[in-house]
DNA sequence: CCTATTTGACCCAC
DNA sequence: GTGGGTCAAATAGG
């Protein structure tokens, strides 16, 4: 069944510029869609890894990928390390947070932008929500609850933007218009 | 029916 | 050989 043996030349070695960490509660949108490509275990950790890549790889070549693997914690609230690698080369379409969303109307859409952490800095640190709405998978907890309590985790590859939102604010009719 | 996720196997670096 | 990352067939979901 596997025994072509036809496997890509695989590229592990990713230089520390092209990939940064976060630490977030709610890995669920950071303002790009991702599919889901492949889960592992890891040795030392305690939670497997769970590996995602952009939806627009197929569609447009992007080569952005993210690793989220929940963290261990001391019993508050789970938290989950999202590591991504590489930038985006697609564009960023009709994807909001729906935690924006309900905060805050329409107006808030574009200046929150969603995938950065840093968008609100909401002081009230995270409310206990341990009894938050948590799909149980079987490793990873999901938890849809909207508290962007988000800090770097990286030390160097921290010193530029993630991404550059001119990327996403050249077009003329804005990658999201708010009308 | 089409698309996304699951899941075990494969491949490479260490 | 082991660990980490990826592929792709099978499966699940819309």
């Amino acid at each position: 069944m596997y025994g072509n043996g036809k496997r890509k030349s695989l590229k592990t070695s990713w230089s520390k510029q092209e990939t940064w960490s976060i630490a977030t509660t709610s890995p669920y949108d950071d303002g790009h869609q991702w599919r889901k490509y492949g889960h592992k275990t890891i040795k030392n950790a305690k939670y497997p890894k769970n590996y995602y890549r952009c939806v627009f790889r197929d569609k447009q070549g992007c080569l952005a990928k993210k690793t989220v693997q929940r963290v261990d914690t001391f019993g508050d609230s789970p938290r989950f390390s999202v590591e991504y690698r590489a930038t985006h080369t697609c564009k960023t379409i009709d994807v909001v947070l729906p935690s924006v969303m309900e905060s805050a109307p329409k107006e808030a859409s574009v200046h929150a932008s969603g995938f950065r952490c840093t968008l609100e800095p909401q002081e009230n640190h995270l409310s206990p929500l341990a009894h938050a709405a948590i799909e149980a998978q079987d490793e990873g907890l999901w938890i849809s609850d909207q508290a962007q309590d988000c800090e770097l985790l990286g030390s160097d590859m921290m010193a530029t933007e993630p991404w550059d939102l001119d990327m996403f604010l050249e077009d003329d009719d804005g990658w999201y218009n708010v009308q």
